[in-house]
RNA sequence: AAUACGAGUUGUCUUAUCGCGCCGGCCUUCGGGCAGGUGAGGAAAGUCCGGGCAGCGCAGAGCGCCAUACUUCCUAACGGGAAGGCAGCCGACUGGCGACGGUCGGCUGACAGACAGGGCAACAGAAAAUAUACCGCCAGUGGUUGACUGCCUGAGUGAUAGAAUGAUUGAAUAAACUUAUUUAGAGCAUUCUAUCACUCAGGCAGUCAACCACUGGUAAGGGCGAACCGGUGGGGUAAGAGCCCACCGCCCGGCGGGUGACCGACGGGGCACGGUAACCCUUAUGGGCUGAAAGACCAAAUAAGCGUCGGACGCGCGGCUGCUCGUCGCCAGCAGCCCGGUUUCGGCCGGGUGAAAACCGACGCGGGUAGGUCGAACGAGGUGGUAGGUGACUAUCAUCCCAGAUAAAUGAUAAGACGGCUGGCUUUGCGGCUGGUCGACAGAACCCGGCUUAUAGAUUCGUAUUGCAU
């Protein structure tokens, strides 16, 4: 599959987001991953699209804009690259989520091969 | 050449793979696809000033609050900038006995007003705001001590003169060498007297010095302080003092120069007028408030409300008069009308009459949530030339179009180059080969003009110092 990470693959919605990070929601899953905390959301209508994501990066842990922007562009990157391991071969025995949040959790910047060591585990385990 | 300081410029590059936003073009099964173009900064940062823009507010005036504060200019505007003035500090040169000044260069300055008014000033110090007098200096008076001078008294010493006594010596005479006597002279010693000198003691007087006390003069000097009532040199004085003089500084005056801040020489005044306005205050000038989450528009959903249509349900049953129709009654229609109670009025209640509304559905309007569009990318615009201006800047001509996202694009990875640091091998050396590591500060968010702050490295110019060469 193509490679791509165009709008529609992009969670804008400020509706859905106060959905997704209300506490205590049960459609909510979630679950931690060095150096992710994933959130995801399941919308049966919407069967085989992929899903929309969204990328937070804590201002509290990086006070520059700049360092938060290397981040984010760091993840956006490896999700984009190694998003096809949401579709097995084999298919895939849970229904797909429609709507995914990554939360950077770790406390200083991190290089490129571990967070996408880790996006291929948190993929995989999805 | 290096280093330091100041002013400026710049602030990594190339390729490959996979991607992202925007733009217009083509294709499209309307989901999108294709190729092309384009895509962070000097500070995009802090959000400290000023403006554009937008909404709201707004008769006029006053009070209050905030900001600004040498002058002139620049600018859309500014708390920004330019040029200039003044003050302070530093450097070089230079004049003067000195206080202090001159020229050039650099840096710094919240740099309006302290005779409009009120307030405040720790500690130290004698004294801190109508000055004062601690030490000191000077004069006078009194006392003490000392020194000197003069006089008086007493004592001592010495000298001179006289007298007395004593021995000695010379001469003469006598006697036996020696001795005796006489005589005069000389000096010596002692004593006394007188004079003089010196020393000591005492007294009196005077002068001087030191100390103490008091009275007065003084503010030169010392000492205190952030600051204390002009400074220097001379005269003057008991000591001193603008007390007097010259100069320096200050104040006042008109004159001249400058747009102005201010400057200049001249004349006058012996000199007063302390600090703090970053305490209140005064004066002058400016400021309406809120910010793009402003604001405008479109609009699924949806509440009230409105309109149209349809449906369903309910009401209709009181009285009188007249007219019409009618053979009369009954019936029907039309027209008109109120009645009673309370109350100041408006009006209210009950009844009556008439009308409307109330229920459901559909559609439309309205409204505006989700969402979207605009605001919002051609501008106080950039670059270059010409002209004006000391300059900030302005005018004009040519030329260019240069991010536009919105949970927010401008990237990720790899390789190489370049530069810095560093290790190894090699080379006399220049250098060569190879490995590691690092590449600043920092990410547009309505847009401009400033200010402030951050910034590895590279680089230009100026000044200073040092080294080397000539």
């Amino acid at each position: 599959m193509r490679q791509t990470f165009t709008k529609s693959e992009r969670l804008c919605s400020k509706k859905i987001l106060g959905e997704l990070f209300k506490k205590g929601s049960t459609a909510v899953g979630t679950f931690y991953l060095f150096p992710f905390r994933l959130l995801y959301l399941n919308e049966p209508e919407s069967a085989e699209a992929l899903p929309a994501i969204v990328i937070t990066v804590p201002k509290r842990q990086f006070k520059r804009a700049v360092d938060r922007n290397l981040i984010r562009r760091r993840v956006r990157e490896a999700y984009r690259l190694n998003k096809h391991l949401l579709f097995p071969p084999e298919g895939r025995s849970r229904p797909l989520p429609t709507h995914l949040a990554l939360l950077y959790t770790a406390k200083q910047i991190i290089s490129f091969e571990e967070i996408e060591k880790g996006m291929k585990l948190a993929l995989r385990k999805l």
